[in-house]
DNA sequence: CTGCATCCGCCTCGATACTG
DNA sequence: CAGTATCGAGGCGGATGCAG
């Protein structure tokens, strides 16, 4: 009944007290790719249990951060777009942590992209203006980026692209950890390119992730860390 | 024994694996205004109970986001120094949560510091380079900003600093939220100041936080949220 | 079929008591 | 001072039920 709260008058506190539950804010990291269905939520949180994501969902509502626009479907309000700075900065934080060979399943391109438009917007900016629609082992998502930011979003973009880009997922990581470039994956024929070549190599140029120190060779680890 | 963990090769999945369970943030808010002990943390965390703060502080530092510099004393290391900007962008979101009116006991002035630090910084940055020594109500901080960014730690400065700045928590919080400024807090006789008068205005004039809307008249209020 | 609510076992949390 | 041990209450995860 008493919503465990910190009752700190606190910035930090106050922005926990609504997102600090476990899945809250990955519940709104799927909600920023784009409005969902309950049902297409519990899909891409595997493990949330129906009754919790029930449950934040209704307390977002109330927060003010999520709304529904109409009588099926989820999506972000205004204040809950104002995260992306603050989940965009975790998740470059956290990117450093996981592992370089990710393990079976625990992947999905969306992730991996919205980290490299976190990582474009906070290194300078795209660079260019660009419609890129992505097709990763059938996963559809759209970037729309202008010289400072980007957009991500899931679905076929829904107005025409400047490039179409094709491939697997395993080429998609590589593309975005730096083991391959756009030129070498098209060559190799891992990606496939409608449209403007070079505006996509452009972009992916500026896409790439940051080396990342291997944790495994840290003091003190194993501790009670990850097991992707 | 199994830590739960969210399984997903996801940066800000990883990042919530190490930071997301409850009071770990709030540690490291805490150190991230110096390095502290056991006993400090406890008593700036009110309602943490001493085997949550301890287990968090092991996990932490298995992490390699805390360290012991001395047998007793805790402090960030450099990957969660790391993670301030992290901290700053969700305590700029979770500010406008707030309440106008803070309940009695749950201020702290460093906290409010800290927002207002964060504020300066994502708004241009400071401006000016100043050494600031605050006693607000007996707690005493201090600032150390360049043009661009802005340092704020606990305790005394231990270097010379241009201004120092006295007063009590309520005419902080004043000064905070722009309820008054400082020639009137000074001509009031509630702000005391020695050194460089022009600096601090200047600098609280940076400092200033933006305005609020107020939560209480949003649809669907109150729904599980504060209670300060 | 989607969108939940209910129930159940376990784990986490918070509080208190106790120890080196 | 700096934690560890213990225990009740509640949050979480999984399975199942059920209404629209």
């Amino acid at each position: 009944m008493t919503a465990r709260t910190y009752g700190q008058y606190c910035g930090l506190a106050a922005a926990l007290d609504v997102l600090g539950e476990r899945w809250t804010m990955l519940i709104l990291r799927e909600l920023a790719l784009g409005p969902k269905r309950y049902s297409d939520l519990l899909e891409r949180l595997p493990g949330i249990g129906t009754n919790l994501l029930a449950a934040r969902l209704k307390a977002l509502d109330a927060a003010g951060v999520v709304h529904r626009p109409d009588a099926a479907g989820y999506a972000l309000t205004p204040r809950g777009e104002q995260l992306r700075p603050a989940l965009d900065s975790l998740a470059r934080w956290g990117w450093e942590l996981l592992p370089d060979q990710p393990k079976a399943g625990s992947v999905r391109a969306p992730w991996a992209a919205m980290l490299m438009r976190a990582q474009m917007e906070a290194s300078g900016g795209p660079g260019v203006a660009a419609i890129v629609d992505f097709d990763v082992g059938g996963e559809r998502f759209w970037l729309r980026a202008d010289a400072e930011r980007a957009d991500l979003r899931d679905g076929p973009a829904p107005v025409r692209a400047d490039v179409t880009a094709r491939c697997d997922l395993p080429t998609f990581t590589a593309l975005a950890t730096g083991r391959t470039d756009a030129r070498e994956a098209i060559r190799s024929g891992a990606l496939e390119i409608e449209g403007d070549r070079r505006l996509l190599e452009q972009l992916l140029r500026r896409f790439r992730l940051p080396a990342r120190t291997n944790l495994s060779s840290m003091p003190g680890f194993p501790g009670r860390m990850r097991n992707l």
